[in-house]
DNA sequence: CGGCAGGATTGGCACGTTGCAACTCTGCGT
DNA sequence: ACGCAGAGTTGCAACGTGCCAATCCTGCCG
């Protein structure tokens, strides 16, 4: 069994409150006492107690982050973003992975209230928003990484999806292509988000485009985009979309992949554009053209956003301006 | 401020004891009060105090993960084996990331035992072992992924590096390659050993083989591979080497990747064999041959062994038998 | 009708920590 | 010589739980 505070007091022959300081409140401690007190937690390899800290203190200095499929390389993104700002402030962060499954989401939120952390970012896969106001009643306050209904008690923190499919849709439209398909997951109201400022762009420009071929995925994984890949290179070449927007980069770089594979050039046959701009969109053979969404400085404003709350409880919700998209053109769409 | 099971007493009309044996013991319960803690519990919404709890039980039934660099695709598959297995035991798991930096390592192993977690799993990056023996002693018990010395008390999961890397060299020379060239990280043992086993495998076959090429990169990511495929493109073609043996599929997948931007054929003018065979390398233009390390089973290995020791002190650590290595041959090395 | 078995419920303490209020001690000014 | 300031130190309560021992209650047997 791991040693007390009362084991150094008694080691140290002061009383266990003198300890208390030297860890807390350092300035207090006389000399002699301090040295003896550092020698026993020297010889006993003392370690405080965090759970009983933490009784005592009422609550941890803990934030969490729920994340909706921490595999995905934006989310990399993203939790750097908020683990940076949490160690900035000195607060721990405690990471978990709904892994596409709302009882895990659920559970993760429970075992949080469990652990009586501050705050939760939380990228959502389902509608948490009750559940969050229900926390934050008791003093748990968070922050959505996403579109939500309103809310007086959470806060969100958004992205122009549909700006951003809007910026695709035009360049795609500017290069001539006409054929164009979507690559994505409509249920999702991201994905759907993008799809429309896709919409947005073709009915703006009113060219002679067909209607957009929607390519409905489950799971935007590399793993769709390879199958999606192999659907399109089935298809007699006249058939095929002449352009191809995906919903994320991991499902683009899976659809570019079979492409290629089949011999069907990108751009050329068939103009590509991902989105998130994740590292590996440039780690292609052909790099891919993708709408930058800035997931590491959105991870820090949801995560500053979370703190200013903690910090100044009165103060209102941070107005929710979206962060911006920005086409980033690569070979995938130009050639080269 | 958070309901507590005094609050749920006496809105029960029941004592304190009562709560938590209806938590913790509900068969001794009787039917009506059973019947008025529920509802008092769901009125207010009550979740138990795990700080609390876990101080009146001496340790959280809780295990630690720590993860030299958790965005590698590799550990993302041991992290769930040991997740799996956690879950199945009814522990609950934290996760942490070194970033490969040995003062987050140490800061994280601060940090659990802090928490008075059980048991740690950790995949090193530098030797912990004499700090892990430590924690022993406080009863906190580890298992290391990967080569550890001798220890009586801290146990190791092993995988056979250097058999895997014969079988990728036994396999390159069978193709009949003599220049062969290794991209990796020597200073880091498993590294090393996987080197060391491309060297047996040449020099058991005693062919006219050249030496071999050893190209030392930094940390075995996409963007090293990268970097070494251009400096092989920019080579001249006589000069090249015709056949790559990567430490790991990240960095090959970034050779690979540069070789083909460069119009150099995979594998007829080069072959290639990565290591680990994670899922990334069946998802790229050439698949990637490779040699298969189970990441899920050896994370559900290192898991295991970790509660069958907490669940009985006084076993013997596991004999550390290593998993063998496979070879999964694609592609890139025979064509198609 | 007294006693008793046994199920249901309760009071109280301990876990390790921290902060407050109270205490001791030394040295200095009056 | 006495009080007093202030630095240094200490005792104690409280955080929310869980468990043990003790108590209460109900119904049944003799």
């Amino acid at each position: 069994m791991p040693a007390s505070v009362k084991d150094v007091a008694a080691l140290a022959g002061v009383s266990s409150s003198t300890v208390s300081n030297y860890l807390n409140h350092p300035h207090v401690l006389g000399e002699t006492s301090a040295a003896k007190v550092r020698d026993a937690i020297a010889q006993l390899g003392y370690v405080p107690n965090e759970s009983a800290r933490q009784l005592r203190a009422g609550s941890s200095k803990a934030l969490a982050l729920i994340l909706l499929d921490a595999w995905l390389p934006y989310f990399h993104e993203l939790s750097r973003g908020v683990e940076d700002v949490a160690r900035e402030g000195g607060w721990s962060l405690f990471f978990s992975n709904s892994n596409r499954d709302a009882d895990v989401e659920r559970g993760n939120i429970d075992m949080f209230e469990a652990h009586r952390v501050q705050g939760i970012v939380i990228y959502p896969l389902e509608d948490v928003v009750p559940r969050l106001e229900q926390l934050a009643d008791r003093g748990i306050r968070s922050v959505v990484v996403g579109p939500i209904p309103p809310s007086t008690t959470v806060a969100s923190v958004l992205f122009d999806d549909r700006g951003g499919g809007r910026l695709a849709g035009e360049h795609l439209l500017s290069l001539g292509r006409r054929r164009i398909a979507f690559v994505g997951t409509p249920s999702v109201s991201q994905s759907n988000d993008r799809l429309q400022g896709l919409r947005d762009a073709v009915t703006a420009a009113d060219a002679a485009t067909e209607a957009i071929d929607v390519i409905d995925v489950p799971h935007l994984t590399t793993e769709d985009g390879l199958d999606v890949g192999a659907r399109i290179a089935e298809m007699p070449a006249a058939e095929r979309p002449d352009a191809i927007f995906a919903a994320n980069d991991m499902v683009a770089i899976g659809v570019l992949t079979q492409l290629l594979r089949h011999g069907i050039r990108v751009p050329e046959d068939i103009a590509l554009v991902g989105f998130d701009d994740v590292a590996q969109a440039h780690q292609t053979v052909v790099p891919l053209t993708s709408v930058r969404q800035p997931g590491y400085e959105i991870g820090r404003a949801a995560g500053s956003a979370l703190i200013r709350q903690l910090t100044d409880p009165a103060a209102d919700l941070p107005a929710p301006t979206p962060f911006a998209a920005e086409l980033i053109v690569r070979e995938s769409t130009v050639g080269r």
